[in-house]
Order: structure tokens, then sequence, then C-alpha cells
RNA sequence: GGGCGCUUAGCUCAGCUUGGACAGAGCACUUGGCUUCGGACCAAGAUGUCGCGGGUUCAAAUCCUGCAGCGCCCA
């Protein structure tokens, strides 16, 4: 309802401004501070005090007379403070969103009939999925799951880049060197098996090797790239055997967070179908090519440095594939969505601005960059075997989160014996939960420095925090289920809003109610924490309405309003959760 | 050298896109609350040169500009 009221607030307010005779290009339009509980509130009257040549104060009185002359469906009433104008919902906003949320489809927008493909994580196959790459499938999927919600249609891409150099050196190394002289795997898993002989190619062309194994090392693996420009199918069954076993594995982790993927695109299928050929022409005929240093480049407008898109060796590069590659998103979707790296923040602008001289509609492209996770003493890197991986973090999360569950078995109050597959749900639930949302709870372009006691923090803003109010919410409609017979995913009673009255409860309507809002603001922006930060709003709402509003125990009328309300709030969690990736346990 | 990003309480972070009501949370610290639907909770207290300087404005954490520190990028 909250979109609602908002609409109806500048129609409001756009009326009297008009009538009166005030310019409505600006509304002011914001939400008012903690100690009101209006709903939304403007500071118009600043703008139009020059020019009505009253004070801020006067003109703000003057609109709230205007406007309440007005019908109103949401609007309850509308009084200034001072200069500001500030809006009460009425009783029908509380009815309506208390009705709306016993779906439990609530916080679904519309559908928007428009596909979107997000692109997300595209890792480089060349071994195990690390923590300094984390935030990728993190943020990747829950933009995913943001834009599900708000109405689009989705797929999710795993661009796979199979036709770079770090990839013919690896397809080198699977046949150069000997199982038996490499170490033991880290893990009994594809990824690990096969970084072992990535990470002895890069020791042995830049330290072991003489110089003129290096040439003849240097040879095969130009021969391999020679072969992918040419077309040559035996270059592509050879690199194909090796990229899929590694990503394969790491497909695996990925499925833990879980971030799952409807197709891994292939970045030599944009050489092999000729798109990158007839990129290339295109480009060559565009005002802004230029051939300088034996390369074709492009001089970009507002853009410094040129992009190369075929080098002296008349190869193409990564971009000029990533072009095609996105010519091809734009034929198949209506808007594309891509989570990369802050080193790839210029090749992204490029990339985007060339798409432009190719004739496209780049409105139509967004792209959400995101820092490194680092550890305190530097940068992670497979191919140095530097850093965390992954595995290790989700191992370790699940470790310690099963240990809390363990250590609060004893003071449970509630005596509904856990069972050992119990213990272990919740501590998958909790320990994924709580990295999870530690990751997607902050803006992606701070950098993060990956520390155990902090990533694995249970207590501070956490997911657990917010999984308790859902299990909590579930265990009071589990509970009212065996004595009425209530449906938990909604009740089917006749209910009065305005049998919540009290303030803790009036503020919980209020947080279930912006819920759409803040999917509809994290869809616009691709900003997937809002809907994170929401979330703990939403908790201690909560929090403070269970603790103060007995339901169970209630007289019948205010029982069920109750009930009601918690099934609501129990849909507003559960769902903001699921749109940022986290699971939402019953008990836990 | 040039470009992009980050800098808010002791610590971890919201708020900045679209300037507006005393800059908000959590952790840690002090205190109170379990015969009551789940204490991974609630309530109260204390905590700030919003990196630094200048500018625009009735009004700047928010916009512009210079600088510093850190991160990233420049076939």
């Amino acid at each position: 309802m909250f979109l609602a009221m908002r609409a109806e607030v500048e129609e409001a307010l756009t009326a009297a401004l008009d009538r009166l005779g005030y310019p409505t290009d600006d509304l002011g339009i914001e939400e008012p501070p903690e100690d009101l509980d209006a709903v939304l509130a403007s500071s118009v009257a600043f703008r139009l005090a020059s020019e009505a040549a009253t004070p801020p104060p006067a003109v703000a009185d003057e609109l709230a007379d205007a406007i309440d002359a007005g019908p109103q469906e949401y609007i309850g009433r509308v009084e200034t403070r001072g200069p500001y104008l500030n809006f009460w919902p009425s009783e029908r906003y509380f009815a309506e969103t208390l009705a709306e949320a016993q779906s439990g489809e609530f916080g679904t927008l519309p559908d928007r009939e428009t596909s979107v493909v997000v692109e997300h994580t595209s890792a480089n196959p060349t071994g195990p999925v690390h923590v300094g790459r984390a935030r990728n499938p993190i943020i990747g999927d829950a933009l995913a799951r943001v834009l599900e919600y708000a109405g689009y249609d989705v797929e999710r891409h795993y661009y796979v880049n199979d036709a770079g150099r770090q990839i013919a050196v690896f397809t080198w190394a699977y046949d150069f060197f000997d199982e038996a002289d490499l170490p033991e795997p880290e893990r009994e898993s594809p990824e690990y098996e096969m970084v072992r002989y990535y990470r002895a190619a890069n020791t042995y062309l830049e330290e072991e090797a003489d110089e003129e194994s290096v040439e003849a090392a240097e040879a095969e693996i130009q021969s391999i790239m020679q072969g992918l420009e040419e077309g040559d199918e035996s270059a592509y069954d050879r690199v194909g055997e090796v990229v899929d076993t590694v990503l394969g594995g790491m497909r695996d982790t990925l499925e833990r967070l879980p971030a799952e993927f409807d197709e891994f695109v292939k970045e030599t299928r944009f050489m092999r179908d000729g798109s990158t050929d007839e990129i290339i022409d295109r480009l060559k005929n565009t005002e802004y090519a230029v051939y300088e240093d034996d390369a074709w480049q492009l001089d970009l407008p507002e853009i410094d440095k040129n992009l190369v898109f075929v080098r002296e060796d008349g190869t193409s590069l990564y971009t000029t594939r990533d072009l095609a590659h996105h010519e091809w998103k734009f034929d198949n979707f209506d808007e594309a969505v891509t989570v990369l790296g802050e080193d790839h923040e210029l090749q992204a602008r490029q990339l985007r601005s060339a798409l432009e001289i190719l004739g496209n509609d780049t409105d139509r492209l967004g792209t959400v960059h995101y820092s490194w996770v680092t550890l305190p003493e530097g940068g992670m890197s497979t191919r140095e075997g530097t850093g965390i991986d992954l595995d290790d973090l989700l191992d370790e999360a699940i470790d310690r989160a099963r240990q809390e569950v363990e250590d609060r078995l004893e003071d449970r109050i509630r005596d509904d014996d856990l069972s050992e597959e119990d213990i272990d749900r919740i501590a998958h639930q909790v320990g994924i939960g709580a990295v999870r949302y530690d990751i997607v709870s902050k803006q992606p372009t701070k950098g993060i420095t990956f520390e155990w006691e902090r990533a694995l923090d249970f207590e501070a803003q956490s997911a657990p925090y917010v999984q308790y109010v859902h299990a909590r919410a579930s265990g009071i409609i589990a509970e009212a289920h065996d004595e009425n017979a209530v449906d938990p995913d909604g009740l089917d009673i006749d209910v009065d809003a305005s049998d919540l009255d009290t303030d803790a409860e009036r503020t919980l309507l209020r947080e279930i109610a912006r819920f759409p809002a803040v999917i509809e603001e994290a869809a616009e922006d691709l900003q997937p924490h809002v809907v994170a930060t929401y979330t703990r709003d939403l908790a201690e709402a909560f929090n403070t309405f269970y603790r103060e509003c007995p339901v169970l125990d209630a007289d019948d009328e205010t029982r069920d309003a109750r009930l009601a309300l918690v099934v609501a709030a129990r849909h507003a969690v559960g769902n903001a959760l699921d749109a940022v990736g986290v699971q939402a346990p019953d008990s836990m």
C-alpha cells in the first residue's frame, strides 16, 4: 500500500500546488523522521517561500488546507510541523496492507513483461572459487531474485572465458605435466585436482624452465590460441575438456550458496559463429576506428584510453568478443545486467561506448561493480594459490552454526525436540545465510577485508537475527494451527485492522507495508542491499511487537487480528530474505 | 602520469542517486527485564572535526572543486 499511498500523495500535492498557482516540478517528497509516525512528508514549502513571499510554515499550512479539501483513500490526514507537511495513513491503508500481506506472494510486483538476463560470477575456469570473488555470485544471485520479485522475467548466465591465454596455458599444462609429479589436491573435486596443472604451469614458465623449454611451451600455447581463432575443431575439443571439467567443480561450489545458472555461455561461441569477425568489420567502418601501432583501435568519445579490438597479430581481444556477446544478449532479452569486479570498470565503460557506436541502445544495459574481498595480508589469487576457498568458508560457517545450535539446545524454552536432521538443516540455513547476508547487506563498492571472526559473527546485524523472527512467527502460527486449525500461509478469518491499535502493532504494519516499495527501489537501482537493510528494520519492529503484544492469549478478536499480523510479518520477512537469497527457517 | 572507486561513533556498517526536521543501527561498554506465544530477544544509557580545505545554497554527510590516504585499472 505504500506505493499506492505515495502515488496518492504525489497526486494530491500536485493538485494542491496547481490550484494555488505554484510550480509542480519538485514535490520534495521524503520520509519523515522517526519520532513521527507519519508515512510520508514533503519539504516543498521551503522552495515556494521566496516565490510566495511568505515564510515556509505559512506556505505549508496553506498547502495542507488545500489538500484537506480533496477526497483520499490512503491519506488519513495531513498536518504541518513548521515548514514540513506530514501525511498520516488512513485506516484503509492499514486494513489493505494486512489483507495484501496474507498472500504468500506478498512483495511480488505485477509482471512487467520484460525479460532481463543477469550475468554474474563469470570467473575464469582456472580453479576453485575463492572468497576474493565470492561477492559476485552472492550479489548476482540476490539481484536476479530481486528482479524476479519486481516482476521481471529473469535468466541467469555465466559467461565462460574459454578463449583467453590463461586457458591456453592450462590446456597445454594438462597434457604436459604428469599427475604423479603434482602435489595432492586439497579436495577430491575436479577443480581442485585440475588447478594443480595450472599452478604447476605458471611456476614452470616463470621460474623453473630454461629458455628453450619456455619457447617450446609458448609455441604450443600460441598454437592452441591460433587454433581457436581459426576455428580448428580439435583446439576447441582440447580446451573444452579442461574448461568443462574445472567448471563442473566450480558449479558444485556455487550451488552450495546456492547460485544456479540457466546457461553457461562460452566466449568461443562468438568466435565460432562468426559474430566476432562481423563486429570487427563493422567497427573498422566507423568514424572512431584508427589503425595505430599495427593494431586496430577505437578512439572512443569521452574515454581517454583507446580500445584495441584487433591485436598486432590479427587476433581478437576479450572485449571484442564481449561486444558480440552483448549484441547477442540484446537480440534475445529486453535488458541485460552484469555484475563485475572493480578491475573491469574501464572495460565496461569501453564496452558500453563501443556498443553505442555500433548502434545499440545502451540504456538496456546495467552494470554493478563490486570491490574485492582481500585478506589482511593482501589479495587472493588462484594462480598463486593464495586465499580462502569458498568451500572452506562455507564448511567453517556451517560448523560454527552447528556448534551454536548445540550450545543453545539446553536452554531452549520451546520443547520441540530437534532431531539430528533439524540441527543439520539449521546449521546450513544459519551458516550459509550468515555468509550471504554479511556480503549482500553491504554496498558492493566498499572494500571488504576478510576476517574469520567478523565474517562468521552470528550476533551483530546478521542473518540469524532476522531468521529468528521468521522462526518465532512460524512458531506462533504453528501453535495457533494446532489450536484452531488455521492455515499457516494465510488466515481466512474476518479480521479488522482497527483492532491493531497499539504503537507496536501500528509500527509493524507500517514496516510491512513498505516491502513492495523496497523491492521496487532495489530493482530500479540494482541494489539488493537495501532489501537487507529493510529486513533488519522489519525484524526490529516485529520483536518489539512480540514483546509487547501476546497473541495466543489475547481475547478472541484481538488474537485473530494479531495472528493475521503475524502471518503478514512472516510473509514479509520470509520473502525479503528470499529476495536476497537467505533461507528462512521455520524453527532454529 | 591519467582514470575509476572508497573514507560517517573505539569496531562493522546504513543514509549520498533526488540537498531539508536534532546524522541512524549493530558490536563492544553501563544498567534493567525469563511462573507469560521461542532470551539468537526486549528496554534504557553513553558514544561523532560525516578524511581535510574551499565553493554553491535560505539549508550540505548529500551537489561542485582542490588535496590526502587506501584499493583497482590503463592490448
